[in-house]
DNA sequence: GGCCAGGACACCA
DNA sequence: TGGTGTCATGGC
C-alpha cells in the first residue's frame, strides 16, 4: 500500500489540542469541511485549549459550522475541555500522560466521543499503540473477505493488534493507508479490485500459499 | 437533486 | 445486543 500511495504522514495538525480537535470534528465528515473550521478556530486565534475554553458556545459553534453536526460537536468540544480543565488544570500533557486504558476509559465516558474518536486521539496525538478502526478500514477488510462486515469494532482492532508490533508510527500509517485504499478502490457501487495494491497483494499472498 | 463523508448517541424491541 | 433515526455542512 506505501509503494502505491506513498507515507500519508497522517495525522494532518500542528499541535496534538489541533489533532483531538480534528477527531472530534471529522466524525462522519469530510477532512475538507474539518480543515474549514480549524481555518476558522485559527483566524479568531483560538486553537489552544485557554482560548477556545474562553468562546462562548453561540461564537464556538460558528466557527465550527462548515464541519456539520456543529451543535453536538460544539458540546463535545466544550465537554472534552471541561473534563481537561477540571481534571488536569488545562494541561494536554498531564492527560495525555495517562496510561493507555485510563486514557481511553476518560475519553469513552465523555459525551461525543466513541471508540474511534477515542483511539484516534490515544494514536495520533498521544502516540500510544492502539489500531483505530474506521468506516474504511471495515469495508477494506470485508471487501477483501478478512473480517465480517458485521465484526465488532474490538475485534477488529484485535485482528490488527495481534498481527502487527505494536509501533505507534507503524498503527498511523497503517490506518492511512487502509483508508487511502478505501477511497481509492473500495467503492460501494464500483470496487476496483483488481487495481487495488491491497487486493493484488493478497492474490500472491494467497497464491504462495 | 441525491449521495456521501476519517461517528456518536438516543430510543426501541 | 441489534436495528433505526437524527444530527448538518459542503463537494461532486
Amino acid at each position: 500500500m506505501r509503494r502505491h500511495f506513498g507515507h500519508q504522514n497522517w495525522w494532518p495538525g500542528r499541535t496534538r489540542f489541533e489533532v483531538i480537535l480534528g477527531a472530534l470534528l471529522t466524525q462522519n465528515t469530510s477532512w475538507a469541511n474539518v480543515e474549514k473550521a480549524l481555518a476558522n478556530l485559527r483566524q479568531a486565534r483560538a486553537l489552544s485549549p485557554e482560548k477556545l475554553t474562553s468562546l462562548p458556545a453561540g461564537r464556538l459553534a460558528r466557527l465550527l459550522r462548515p464541519s456539520g453536526y456543529f451543535r453536538q460537536k460544539t458540546r463535545a468540544v466544550q465537554g472534552f475541555l471541561r473534563h481537561l480543565n477540571n481534571g488536569y488544570q488545562g494541561s494536554l500533557a498531564r492527560l495525555l500522560r495517562r496510561p493507555t486504558a485510563e486514557l481511553r476509559a476518560e475519553l469513552l465516558a465523555l459525551s461525543g466521543i466513541g471508540e474511534e474518536t477515542a483511539d484516534s486521539i490515544l494514536l495520533y496525538a498521544a502516540g500510544r499503540p492502539v489500531f483505530v478502526i474506521d468506516a474504511y478500514t471495515r469495508r477494506v477488510l470485508a471487501r477483501h473477505g478478512l473480517a465480517s462486515a458485521q465484526a465488532r469494532y474490538d475485534e477488529l482492532q484485535s485482528f490488527f493488534e495481534r498481527h502487527l508490533p505494536a509501533d505507534p508510527a507503524l498503527y498511523n500509517d497503517f490506518h492511512a493507508q487502509l483508508v487511502a485504499v478505501g477511497k481509492t478502490f473500495c467503492h460501494r457501487e464500483r470496487p476496483d479490485c483488481a487495481a487495488c495494491p491491497l487486493g493484488v497483494e493478497l492474490e500472491r499472498s494467497h497464491a504462495r500459499a
